[in-house]
DNA sequence: CTATGATGTGAATTGCCATTCACATTGGAG
DNA sequence: CTCCAATGTGAATGGCAATTCACATCATAG
């Protein structure tokens, strides 16, 4: 019965994460404090030491959704300095991603769906809008140096980006896995290249000076 | 006390648009039983005359959010003949859809997200999938006439048609109402078409014969 | 070593939910 | 008009959820 006594920042860490897992599993239907608590060995009353209630333990995992969200972005502009080899390095860590976190989707899905706490909904809209801000933002310095094409809505096009995946996902979801996401984003991530991609012009470098990374 | 009483056929039709309300207003979670009938000015228990259980009553939620998605697949090809036209002309009535029924994505993405049944996640997949099916149709068909480029596949456009209003609606969703979804769909939907349309090349004109309009 | 605050426990509370059932009412067939 | 099947009612049941609280135990600072 005596579980060993771990600092509130494991803890918190553990539960997120065993939410987050819960949430991949079964839904937003399957993550109750005692299924949290009863996953990490604890009860549930436990949790409570670390979290004010349940709420709370939802805004750990967003937050957590926020930092890998954040991560994609950073690691596909180190990647490259090429806007839509960026993109699709993106692409491919964010379907990584929702494949190997199945409750990202559920929870972000869900939360536009339960239409729970206005203020969480609020968060998690500003969370999206960052990314597809970050998106658009790597669309925009592609325009920039002559890489794509000037005369698409960087906010549109990093919408499309999105759209790529979020359908996907969906079905994937649905048809229990069978829906080939990989295969599906290849082929969409082509057909929105090719749509995007600036031709017969020479690319234009980037001026001297301090490089841009951001 | 006593409430009008209605044959079974009617209140089954009050009930699933009760609960289609209930979803749009408040998400799953704001769907219980016992709401329902307190909007139908019933008795809790009064549901089951009706319904074997609230799993049925969601049942027949999908299936009237089925008939609409099929009904606007053939209001858009009854409009024209014209494969543009008519994935424009869907396009306007699948916002419209779901801007005027939030309950349709709330409980599209709930059934991703909640894990709920995996026969109901099958019969949304079969949904979904019938729909996107019907809009590589009309793509299809835009192919044989030259009026769509023949190198794209349909399916992947189909898609691509869901993940313009997607992403959009969740979105939407997420703000209050803020984002605007007309806009976006007017902007992307442009992207696209000039993705597709076939350009430079005569009009090939349907054989003679029977129209078909399937 | 020991005392104290942080962490974990178990039981109790409260509230909502879906569902059932015995009973009441009603509308329409005959 | 009468009766019966269909429909509606109200109370009860059982389950599970989130949360609280008094108490136990541990880790570690001093």
């Amino acid at each position: 019965m005596a579980t060993a006594k771990l600092d509130t920042e494991t803890r918190r860490e553990q539960i997120a994460d065993a939410a987050l897992a819960l949430l991949g599993s079964g839904g937003l239907a399957a993550l109750s404090v005692s299924a949290v608590a009863r996953r990490l060995g604890l009860v549930p009353s436990a949790l409570y030491r670390h979290f004010r209630g349940k709420d709370r333990i939802l805004d750990a995992v967003l937050d957590r959704i926020r930092d890998r969200l954040h991560d994609n972005l950073e690691r596909s502009c180190a990647a490259t300095d090429d806007a839509l080899e960026r993109l699709e390095r993106l692409l491919d860590l964010h379907v990584a991603l929702i494949r190997e976190n199945r409750g990202i989707p559920r929870l972000v899905f869900s939360e536009a769906t339960l239409g729970g706490s206005p203020e969480r909904a609020r968060r998690l809209f500003g969370i999206v809008e960052s990314f597809v801000g970050g998106v658009a933002q790597i669309v925009r310095r592609g325009q920039e140096v002559g890489r794509v094409r000037a005369d698409r809505d960087a906010e549109t096009v990093a919408m499309a980006f999105l759209g790529i995946v979020q359908p996907a996902a969906l079905l994937w979801h649905l048809s229990g896995g069978k829906f080939d996401v990989t295969r599906h984003g290849r082929r969409a991530w082509s057909m929105l290249r090719s749509e995007i991609e600036a031709v017969g012009q020479p690319v234009r470098p980037l001026p001297d000076g301090p490089r841009r990374n951001r």
